[in-house]
DNA sequence: TCAATTTACGAAATCGATTTCGGGAGTGTA
DNA sequence: TACACTCCCGAAATCGATTTCGTAAATTGA
């Protein structure tokens, strides 16, 4: 079929062993015999065998990036995430694997592990149970949480700083006056969810404001879930004058719901979102929001990814990363702000 | 290290040949040696190494994306095609391997393929160059174009209808009244940037309408380019009341510079867009565009390099999916139309 | 000059599965 | 009884590389 070592080796009338090992830079073989193996070998065409050597070696080079999510709803934040990722992971010659929904019963992600396609696994799901936590340092294979913080204490993780992005965004709200300020949360109690909340609270908490009930309302999981959470606010009898959406989806959603109210933002009331994805700051007025540093975050993903790899004994991993405010329009009323 | 096919002979004290019989559906096993592997593999938790199947059976079930975009550009879209790319790979047990900007050089390309670590490729490139074509056919190996049509008669392909899009928008905007529309085009020439082109011509000939070269501006290939070129229509001394964007993206570029400009859409300036990304649906007022079937269209390349899989002396597959256009309230001055 | 190293290479094992081929045991038929 | 045929199973080759270990030849040192 395709051309092997052994062609080489037959051509050059040398054993594969010699030929394996100029190719792959071994010191026991001679100036003279290196530069006739490289060469037959471009001349040939010759590519090493991927599978013969995954079997050999142990090892395939590749990582698996494992959602639970449909793409569809993480889209811009996947992709600059997958950015940052390949960038590092080819810096040594890695490739990234997607699994879509495949780890989603915990038989399927056993049977993913122990196929031993990838070195390792990165996960961006929405939530890590600490049973797959427990499933996964059993079976002793490297993986590293991208994007959220992990409850068990084994597992590695890379994620932004909600609880400091949330609380820079309600101090520039607070500072701009505002003191009914709208939250809308998530049914589920992850980590992110309740880093935000919490910075809700604190920001609050922080500023002597005292904490209303009715201020916080629940959405559901769905993306463009925001919509009726934004009514409910609106119609309180004493409503929000800013609204501190989620997640820059939610945010969307809720302007379009404030905009249908005939209210005007930031006038009436200001909107803020999280996560910094291009979307935000494409409506009218594009939308003030925490980013996140998205790149940075698949880059360390890698880079964690490939420590565990290399020693998977290596206590944990965890890492917070900074985010950063950006302020647009939909909380300044007056002389747009420079940033994007 | 982990179990394998040998771990299971042993224990059993059969040979590792009846072993992968039973467990691959081989007829010559009786039922009771059948039941007895089975059992024990699930009791040892036995998976097959991909890497030594792999190597046996000269196939990994895996299928090759191979970008040379950077995916920021692309999210809203990469993410649509990969939905439903891995919804119909999975059928079939396949996965999905990223290649980002590793086939920019033939060299690096001919080592992709030459290594064998997919089963065929999928290619997502603003343009396959006939030397790349010829080289891929040369090379013997699986491949499908997705997004694009493609030159070469012996390449496989699987790309919107472009042109009968452009037409719809293009008759769209002469039903409700516009004679002159300015059109975006872009530097290289390639087979997508010529079919929406042509719609334009054809569109304003099939109209009676003349062609007037000013109306024709060029971009840069970077997106976000279309600020300047609306701003080049729009200082015309006859400028249009229509504007017919490349893509979404650039169209929002253009309502950026309509709205800087202190004109209203659709008032002053109709907008049009072309690929129905996510994002051209949050602007305001949301962007009419023609909306390529993304999903199917990634579903269809797989469908496709899978058939070519099973055997590539298959003649090209080339196939062209129907568009949708989506009027939304940058051509509608009334009564916003209910479409998303 | 002879022993001790170094240098350069090859034989063979190995990674973990799949698959071909051959044959013993059991059953059926003349 | 002899022969043909299934039914099951195992031995061994194979996929294509890597790596250990042994050794002949060349070089060095005393």
């Amino acid at each position: 079929m395709s051309v092997t070592i052994e062609d080489i080796s037959k051509k050059l009338k040398l054993s594969t062993s010699t030929v394996s090992k100029a190719l792959n830079g071994y010191k026991d073989v001679s100036e003279k015999t290196r530069d006739l193996v490289m060469g037959t070998a471009k001349e040939l065409g010759y590519h090493p065998s991927a599978a013969a050597r995954n079997l050999r070696r142990q090892r395939t080079d590749k990582i698996g990036f494992v959602f639970n999510n449909s793409l569809m709803y993480i889209s811009d934040y996947f992709a600059e995430v997958i950015v940052g990722a390949t960038a590092a992971a080819e810096t040594v010659g890695n490739n990234i694997v997607l699994y879509i929904n495949e780890g989603d019963s915990p038989d399927s992600l056993i049977q993913l592990i122990r196929a031993r396609e990838v070195d390792g696994f990165v996960f961006v799901w929405n939530h890590v149970p600490a049973h797959i936590v427990d499933m996964l340092l059993d079976e002793n294979v490297p993986f590293v949480v991208l994007g959220r913080r992990v409850g068990h204490p084994q597992a590695s993780w890379i994620a932004p700083d909600n609880y400091n992005g949330g609380l820079e965004l309600m101090q520039h709200l607070i500072n701009l006056g505002h003191t009914r300020i709208g939250f809308t949360t998530r049914p589920s109690m992850g980590r992110t969810n309740e880093d935000r909340f919490n910075a809700y609270k604190d920001g609050l908490i922080q500023a002597g404001i005292s904490i209303d009930r009715d201020l916080i309302v629940e959405t559901k999981l769905e993306p463009f879930s925001g919509y009726h959470a934004a009514k409910q606010l609106l119609d309180l009898n004493d409503p929000p004058t800013a609204i501190f959406a989620f997640h820059d989806y939610v945010a969307i959603d809720a302007h379009q719901a404030i905009v249908e109210r005939g209210l005007k933002i930031p006038d009436d009331v200001a909107l803020v979102g999280f996560d910094g994805l291009n979307v935000s700051a494409f409506t009218t007025p594009p939308i003030t929001t925490v980013s996140q540093p998205l790149a940075e975050i698949g880059r360390e993903s890698i880079l964690t990814l490939l420590k565990r790899i290399a020693n998977n004994d290596l206590p944990p991993i965890q890492k917070t990363l900074p985010v950063e405010l950006k302020i647009r329009r939909s909380t300044q009323p007056e002389k747009s702000s420079n940033s994007t």
